[in-house]
RNA sequence: GGAUGGGUUCCCGAGUGGCCAAAGGGGACAGACUGUAAAUCUGCUGCAAAUUGCUUCGGUGGUUCGAAUCCACCCCCAUCCA
């Protein structure tokens, strides 16, 4: 199977400017293309680590990746797929997340020997001149046709400023500038970034009179249509130390059962014969699927030592049996006022819970259980002996756990 | 710059002097049922020394015994006009 096959087998390919032409490139390895990471965090997402995946995929066909790193479109903000503007970053911050942003990267891309390339695009942004920019580039665009792009469809109804407006022609300023620097005749990204990418592929034909390919990735949605990688405290980090993997495995080990088959196919390099069979699987034994695919992701996000504990913990805990491999934390003296913790400073010390209040509501709702006792006095107190040794194992509804232990 | 309509809790949105920590919905969280799924049902959803107290309705001042609500100024957003 050619990688373009695999690729469209995996449902990972939503929109191209040339099929023909893109499959011919990557297949036989003459593709050097491109993906943009905006440093708008301190760590990449579930979403660029689709992007990180295709790059390699596509490095091992043999094409050259070129990993751009947006220190300078970060400076603008990119209005698509977004409802308000972004808050604008220092420059100091988005220098600190570019360098976390490379650290992460160098993780899955081989940079080693030109194979692959990582750039920055502050390097030819930030010191543009406005009017020939305007002059050079600027007379290309037509605002007109700006205007009916989707990416700025919704923004017209709830406002978008000039600034956000010109991170179109930015991004398409980088392609023109990876095409003739590096012969970068390629774009890879997000769907929501297709105006963009469209944008680039115009310019170059406009100003050089040459063809660029543009193709963009499948957004991975959930059955109800809603972006995954994304929790209720915002994003699945790929960092450690933001999101753990005993977290990042569980996030997947939850996935609805309409979606394993689908995050199967395009976030894992498991074969797709081994993913079709299991697509015949039903019921409670997709389970299992559901535990390939979280012990797959975060083997190739954190390594397969962290993957076999997270796997070995969550079994444990949903299992009934004991591990050591959960979440601890530790109190000191300090949390002890007058010799004793009562029940709700242990859920808010433990980061079980938010306020007392809420650990409150936790125990009056029975969603709290210490060792395998369920707390039902929210005055229940403990001493600092029972936190000693192995600790007590704090549970506040079926999914969080904390092993709470004494310093 | 002018006119008009707006800014309420995580989000949408009601509230135009006390009965307001603020209707309703969504989301989140917890419980039941399950398979660590979905659907459904129930509870819950500002903070705390918790039958009470404190802070909150764009901001700052003011009127009042009492303000999300009235007044003044300011900031922000949308639409139309320039």
């Amino acid at each position: 199977m050619t990688v373009f096959e695999e690729l469209k087998a995996r449902g990972l390919l939503a929109q191209l400017t040339d099929e023909e032409e893109i499959k011919e490139l990557i297949n036989n390895g003459k593709a050097t293309f491109y993906i943009g990471f905006d440093p708008t965090a301190d760590s990449l997402h579930v979403g660029h680590f689709m992007a990180l995946c295709l790059m390699k995929r596509l490095q091992m066909a043999g094409n050259k990746p070129i990993a751009l790193i947006g220190a300078g479109t970060a400076m603008i903000g990119d209005p698509s797929g977004r409802t308000d503007m972004r808050s604008m970053m220092t420059k100091e911050t988005i220098e600190h997340n570019s360098e976390c942003f490379k650290k992460q990267m160098s993780r899955f891309i081989d940079f080693s020997e030109g194979k692959a390339l990582m750039v920055n695009n502050a390097d030819w942004l930030l010191n543009l001149n406005y009017v020939e920019l305007l002059r050079d580039v600027g007379v290309h665009f037509s605002v007109n046709r700006m205007l009916t792009a989707e990416c700025y469809k919704q923004r017209m109804e709830r406002g978008l400023s000039f600034l956000e407006f010109n991170y179109m022609i930015m991004q398409s300023y980088d392609f023109l500038e990876l095409f003739q620097r590096y012969g970068c005749n390629m774009q890879f990204g997000g769907d929501d970034q297709w105006s963009n990418m469209l944008g680039g592929t115009e310019l170059i034909r406009r100003k050089l009179g040459k063809d660029a390919y543009a193709m963009t990735i499948t957004l991975l949605l959930n059955s109800e249509g809603k972006k995954m990688g994304k929790t209720q405290k915002g994003a699945v980090w790929l960092d450690p130390n933001k999101t753990s993997p005993f977290e990042f495995y569980q996030y997947w080990r939850n996935v609805g059962d309409a979606d394993v088959i689908k995050c199967l196919r395009m976030l894992t390099f498991l074969p797709l014969e081994q993913i079709e069979e299991m697509a015949k699987w039903e019921g409670s034994q997709l389970n299992k699927a559901k535990e390939i695919l979280a012990y797959e992701l975060t083997d190739l996000v954190h390594g397969e030592e962290e993957a076999k504990k997270a796997q070995e913990s969550a079994r444990a805990l949903f299992g009934g049996g004991e591990s050591s491999e959960i979440p601890a934390c530790e109190l000191t003296e300090a949390d002890f006022l007058n010799g004793s913790i009562d029940i709700l400073g242990v859920l808010v010390k433990a980061g079980l819970c938010a306020s007392r209040s809420e650990a409150r509501r936790a125990v009056e709702q029975g969603g709290v259980v210490v060792d395998s006792d369920k707390v039902t006095d929210i005055k229940a107190a403990y001493v600092p002996e029972q936190f000693s040794g192995e600790g007590l194992l704090v549970r506040r509804g079926k999914k969080n756990f904390k092993k709470v232990k004494i310093s």
